[in-house]
Formats: structure tokens, C-alpha cells, sequence
DNA sequence: CGGATAGTGCCAGCCAGCCGACAATGCTGA
DNA sequence: TCAGCATTGTCGGCTGGCTGGCACTATCCG
């Protein structure tokens, strides 16, 4: 359970949410409601109609498309702090993915009407709004790139990096270390590719010295995996 | 050569501009600058510091990323009443594409600084901005599905869908006519697929009667290409 | 404590789509 | 008008990645 203070306190590292003050925060938290699910349950689907964006607590979330032939590609993993389902908020239109608990999930929701007014009466929520979804879009363009022109390992490294960065935004030592607690299976849905190859490439970075795993953790090296990913 | 009403004429037809009055229509002409390019000229490069957006008046825009190794794919083109080039001025970043005319090209450009003024007098930029966005993140995520999960074809037949929405926006008939100034190669880069693959795809794609090509121009059937698409 | 379940590592066979190449056709600009 | 270039239509060889399967291990839960 979430009490409200909790909550605005932290809303406050989501990405949408940083930029008001404390009152504002406070503000917010008391529309928000906790949702808690089970591993594997079904958040939302593509096509709902959807009114509420979330933001994780505790868990991971996968954001994912399903084809009608049964193939499916995950765009994202939402973890503590990341907002997901902003998008039928924004626009109002349909879920544009599915959204699956991978373990045990945790969220506070809020609504399209809540979010609504506070767009309103807040600009720098507006503005906000608009710098996150130009880095989801940038995002995405990444990832279209990665998929259609660089090979398993490339887009591995890729993911890795990413999350490195994500998980230590000041860009230190070479090598970092953090845990990853995905499935290859997970992997394989993330980077688009099938998990046999996944297995593969993970350890043809690990024999080329750009990850190291130990245990459920793993060890980046940055310059390695920069030279995989064909970052220049 | 556009005069600053035509411009103001104009830019109404343009997704970011269109809710804006005609005085306010009549204040962003005023700053925005007219540029043309040649066939193939390069309009912006991706890791350019770029500070304005456009809005294409005339020809076509490929929007595309390069790999190191020389493998490129397209995002989209923008065409006439098209924006590209937002991004850089939404989150003040680098370019994250490649912007080459194809073809002879005219466009409007407008100022990051011009657009911060506009952001913030008036409110229903933004909100027209966070739709805007929203609507492309919603392509881009239907594309790296296509991508990822589906075969030529059915990317093929998604783009004509695509297009003849774009075109009609109505949905009427079943039967659609437009003409299609985009050569195979153009269209190669925009599935991200191989040249050959798409002329034979584009040969299947008659032969199943969802599609008729005429030189330049193109009937679609609607009803097939969902079909083929893969759109329930 | 033991069984069930999920995850990992790996192999063999198969196929879609790539590449490079070439002729035929058509448009364009001198 | 004609040469040159871009575009189209097709091939054949090659290969990266997929599918499905199987044994082994770790982990979780009853």
C-alpha cells in the first residue's frame, strides 16, 4: 500500500511529473490510485479504449504488440519511475499496445480527466509533456534503425548500453555494473529476435569482453559495447 | 518565391499551425523563412546542432538514417503540408535524421526561438504539439511492428494504406486513385527491405488485385490490402 | 524436501530475404 | 534527335536468422 504522501514523493522522479513543486506533486498524488497485478496478468491491450496513464512502483512492465499469426515484439520494459500508457491520455485514442506484469507489478494510475486539468493549470507540465515524448520518440527512431539495419549482437549492446545509461545517467568509469533481471526470452522479445539467437550473441559479447555475467548481475564495458552497437 | 500571406495560407493545412487563428497564422508567417534544394541535396544531417523545423511547401523529403557501414532506411517522407525537422526545435537536441530532397524542394522554416515565443503565448501549441507528437510515436511504433513482425508484402500494403489514408482521409469508397511519384528504390528504403524484394512484392501485390498501377498513378483496394496488411 | 516450472545452452534443418549483376525500357536534357 | 542515365524487371547464389526440439540447471512453492 501507497499512502499519499509516499506517492508524491514519487511521482517526483517520473519523468512527467519532476518539474512541479511540492504542492503540485501533493496535488497529483491525490488523484493517482494504486493498482497492484499478478506476473503475467494483462494490464491493458491494443485497441482498448483506455483512459488512464500509469506509473510503476514496483515491477517490471512489458509493452509489447502481438500479431494476429501469434509473432510479438516488445517496444519496452517500464520499470520503477517510467510512466506508460501516456499515450491514450495524450490523444485520447485506443491502446496502442499491450501492457503485461512481468512479476509481481505495482502502479499508481492517473486519469485522462485528472490529467486533463492538469495540463490546464500547469504549462511546465505541458512543456514536460512535450520534451517526453520528443526522447520517446527518439527512442523509437533508434530502435526502428537498430532492428532494421544492425545485426543480434549490435542491437544487444545497443540494450545494454541503454539501460547502463539509464541506470547511471553520468557517464563515469567504462565499466558498470547492475542487474538485470530479464529472462533471455524477454531479451529476445525486446531486441527482436529469436531467443536461441539471443543466447547466442550474449555469448559472443561475453567472449569478446564487452559483458560479463555474475549470477543475475551483469558488467558492461562501455567502449566495447559502444563498438558493437555501431555507435560511433 | 511565397509571399507572407500565401505562407499564412499555407501553414493553416500544416498539423502544428492549424488551430492557431488567422492573426496568429499571420504572426508565425512573419517569421518564418522560405528555402529550396536542389534534387539530392542535403537538407540537415543527423548530429547537426539544427534550430528550425520546416514545413515542406513543394516536392518530397526523405527522412533517413545511415549506418556507418552504408545500410540506410527511410523513416517517411514528408510531403507537401508535412513538418520534419520538429524534434531538434521541441527538445533543443541534435538531428536525429538524415533530410534529403528527393527532388526539387521548397520549404518554410521557422526558429527554435521563434517557436519557444509561440509555445508560450499561445497554449494551444502545445496541446497541439503533445497531439502531434503523439500521432507520430503511434507511427512510429505501427512501423517498427511492421518491421519487426511482418513480411514485405505486408509492409508494402500497410504504406499503400498509409498513403491513400493520408489522401483521402474520408474513408469512402473501396477503390482509391493517387499518384505515386516514388520510385522502387525510394520505396525499398522505406519498407527496409532489398529493391528486388519490393519490385517482386509490388508484381504479387497486383497479381492478388489489391493494387492496379497505371504509370505513375495507383489504384488500391482497400478491403485487400487490409487483408494483406495484417489490419483485423 | 521434492516435484514442478522456468530459464539456459545448444544443435539441425529450413527459408526468407540479401547481394550483385544484367538486360530492357523509358525519360531527359544537350 | 540521340546519348546518357535512372528505373524497372529478373536471376542465382548465399547466409543470417527462425523453428522446433532436447538436456541440464536453478528456483520457487507446496
Amino acid at each position: 500500500m501507497v499512502s499519499k504522501s509516499e506517492a508524491a514523493e514519487f511521482i517526483a522522479k517520473a519523468p512527467l511529473f519532476g518539474t512541479l513543486d511540492e504542492a503540485g506533486r501533493q496535488a497529483v498524488a491525490q488523484e493517482m490510485r494504486e493498482s497492484n497485478y499478478d506476473s503475467g496478468q494483462v494490464i491493458f491491450s491494443r485497441g482498448d479504449p483506455g483512459a488512464e496513464l500509469h506509473v510503476v512502483v514496483k515491477g517490471r512492465v512489458r509493452l509489447s504488440v502481438l500479431t494476429s499469426d501469434g509473432r510479438e515484439l516488445s517496444f519496452a520494459h517500464a520499470e520503477p519511475t517510467s510512466i506508460f500508457g501516456e499515450l491514450a491520455v495524450f490523444d485520447g485514442r485506443a491502446r496502442s499496445a499491450d501492457a503485461t506484469a512481468v512479476g509481481k507489478v505495482q502502479t499508481l494510475t492517473l486519469s485522462r480527466a485528472s490529467f486533463g486539468r492538469l495540463l490546464a493549470s500547469k504549462p511546465q507540465v505541458a512543456e514536460a509533456a512535450i520534451r517526453f515524448l520528443s526522447a520517446r520518440l527518439r527512442d523509437a527512431d533508434e530502435q526502428l534503425e537498430a532492428i532494421a539495419l544492425h545485426p543480434i549482437e549490435a542491437r544487444l549492446a545497443r540494450f545494454f548500453l541503454a539501460t547502463a545509461r539509464q541506470k547511471y545517467p553520468e557517464a563515469k568509469s567504462s565499466r558498470v555494473t547492475f542487474s538485470l533481471p530479464i529472462s533471455q526470452s524477454e531479451l529476445a522479445l525486446l531486441v527482436g529476435a529469436s531467443r536461441p539467437k539471443v543466447n547466442a550473441a550474449l555469448a559472443l559479447l561475453e567472449a569478446e569482453g564487452a559483458i560479463e555475467r555474475k549470477g543475475s548481475d551483469i558488467v558492461c564495458d562501455i567502449e566495447a559495447l559502444s563498438g558493437i552497437g555501431g555507435v560511433e
